[in-house]
DNA sequence: CTGTTAGCGCCTTCAG
DNA sequence: CTGAAGGCGCTAACAG
């Protein structure tokens, strides 16, 4: 593919190439079978030459049509580090699975109720449908008028980590979650399994939606199980180290102290091994730990956390694909479960008591 | 803003309504001057009423400009949490300029040499000129096949962390970098000043361009003090945590331990602490330990970790910044290089020996 | 100041 | 199977 002086190779150019007119040019790029293999080849032959590439913008003008999606990130705070960690893997799933079927990837993060009103948000999409579907991905409750809004663009939407919502009867775009409610149910009947009867948990913020899913999970477990209520067995931890570590410190000042903790995430769950190591508590031994996300270090704490790895680039890859699905074949959206799974390490064992 | 039921209001739906021509919308939206008040104020009317919007892929068509730009990560390994920790704040600082500008922003994430060509690599943007300048994000030196690649593009492109570069004479894109190298040397100079003669560096992965800046700051920071040749204490530990603990355990073992580690990230810093934890050498009475790029964990560290903190967000900003400015006036780019900042936390002190 | 009219580059009927 | 031609929605140069 020589390189060349002149701006831009149009298609007329390649038609006058080839000696063909312009439709037929069009045919070849388009990959529509009605051509004839001598003059298919024969244009292909002056693209390459020529070093045609489509105008996109004329595409989208042409067929009504982008071929790009935009990912709508809302987060509410600034930036949490611990929310990138995973939200990057869910990006790079969407990316690399769009890139395979032509898609481009717009994206913008906003911060919704931070200075940003609904309106704000998702101008850019607004702006002459320069976008054919929607990936919004957050892990806040959304409002009533976001979704109104969202619902307003009559495009097709998926939800990533969050959903289904409806609006107004309908259903607002398909849903493509992981299963935070089983695995803390899971996680709970480990610990139960391991002799564990007092099993204390440290949730996170409220309004974060898989903060209040884990919550439930953990509060169907312990009922089940017929454990000890959770009353006291029940802490803030705001997702944060420093939460953590004071949700541990209450806990060791209980006369009856849990045996073991389960951290709505992994932060949280180093905040409560350092109190426990503050404590001389020993981990496992007298104290099971463990956390959720499976941070880059917590395969390398003393000892290292059992915790649980969300399908972040599944998450992303399910949700590109449904989507797409839908725009180019118009397949009704399905909500999707994909399973998250547990990672068995040191910070959890039997029960000494 | 009522809705409407009909699916795409025209600029000429506009203009038939506020009895105008298209013409005369097209000013009124683009803010060209030249329109008597009471006509825009009618074609305003106009555009609120039907719920006009601009399409895009018009207008990029008519201006041949798409006030849209890519934001390019090049990445050799598929994820690697430490680089996304650093790069998402770029992302918004990018993000949040651009859209105050009114532009767009797509993202193309690319695992260029590990399957993906430099053919591959950004084949959206050249699909049509759907991008009007180009922000390149990544930690690795680029190689002149690329460099050409992206020179031929002929597009506005900054470098984000790395560059600048030149290819066959002429700059391919101008640079906004933070400065590795001055904020090691200071941290070198800190331990100096507070008595440290035998003053140890664990490198990362010397492909990474981050790397190796940091590196000679060391040596040179070293040579210039005068103190012990780095020789034996100089370690690679690849970046992770288990490579710091390895590099820390080797250099316990000199006879001339030494008293001071600069690590070129807290992943190493944080291995390198967890070993001197086990071979009872306390921080920082014995040993101070420094790291770079201030993760969320770092400050909760026992001891909190010294460490550099990196203006990722200040980069994304600086780099649309720029970019956008030589789009829109063109402004020859100009290489910025923006300071990092040391924190000083608990992980430092004076040398006891 | 405003209306008219060519395109921008491509797709897509409609003939042939 | 292929060419011709209208049109996607908007902008910009040119009249008036």
């Amino acid at each position: 593919m020589p390189s060349h002086k002149n701006r831009k190779v149009t298609q007329m150019d390649v038609a006058r190439y080839a000696e063909v007119s312009t439709g037929t040019v069009s045919r070849v790029v388009n990959n529509i079978p009605l051509v004839d293999g001598p003059t298919r080849t024969k244009v292909l032959r002056a693209i390459e030459e020529l070093g045609y590439i489509p105008n996109h913008a004329a595409q989208a003008l042409a067929q009504g049509r982008t071929k790009s999606l935009l990912l709508l990130i809302l987060d509410k705070q600034p930036i949490l580090p611990s929310t990138w960690q995973y939200e990057l893997p869910v990006l790079q799933g969407i990316n690399d699975y769009i890139k395979k079927h032509g898609y481009t990837l717009q994206i913008e993060i906003t911060n919704y109720g931070q200075g940003e009103t609904a309106e704000d948000v998702g101008d850019t999409i607004l702006r002459g449908r320069s976008v054919d579907g929607l990936l919004i991905l957050t892990s806040w409750e959304i409002d009533e008028e976001m979704l109104r809004k969202i619902h307003g663009y009559a495009i097709p939407a998926i939800f990533i980590g969050n959903g289904p919502y409806r609006c107004g009867g309908h259903p607002v775009g398909a849903s493509v979650r992981f299963d935070n409610y089983s695995v803390i149910r899971e996680t709970y009947r480990i610990l139960y399994g391991l002799g564990h009867r007092r099993i204390a948990f440290i949730k996170g913020s409220t309004d974060q939606i898989h903060s209040s899913i884990r919550l439930s999970a953990f509060l169907d477990a312990a009922a089940e199980s017929g454990t000890e209520l959770p009353g006291p067995y029940l802490a803030e931890g705001h997702y944060s180290v420093q939460g953590g570590y004071q949700a541990m410190y209450g806990f060791a000042r209980l006369t009856e102290r849990p045996t073991a903790v389960i951290c709505a995430n992994d932060l949280m769950a180093i905040g409560a091994m350092k109190a426990a190591a503050e404590l001389d508590i020993p981990v496992p031994r007298e104290l099971s730990i463990t956390g959720f996300d499976d941070i880059e270090i917590s395969e390398y704490l003393s000892p290292p956390l059992t915790t649980v790895r969300v399908p972040a680039y599944d998450l992303g890859k399910n949700g590109a694909s449904l989507l797409i699905r839908q725009i180019e074949q118009g397949t009704p959206p399905e909500d999707t479960l994909l399973p998250a799974a547990i990672v068995l390490r040191k910070s959890t064992d039997k029960n000494a008591g």
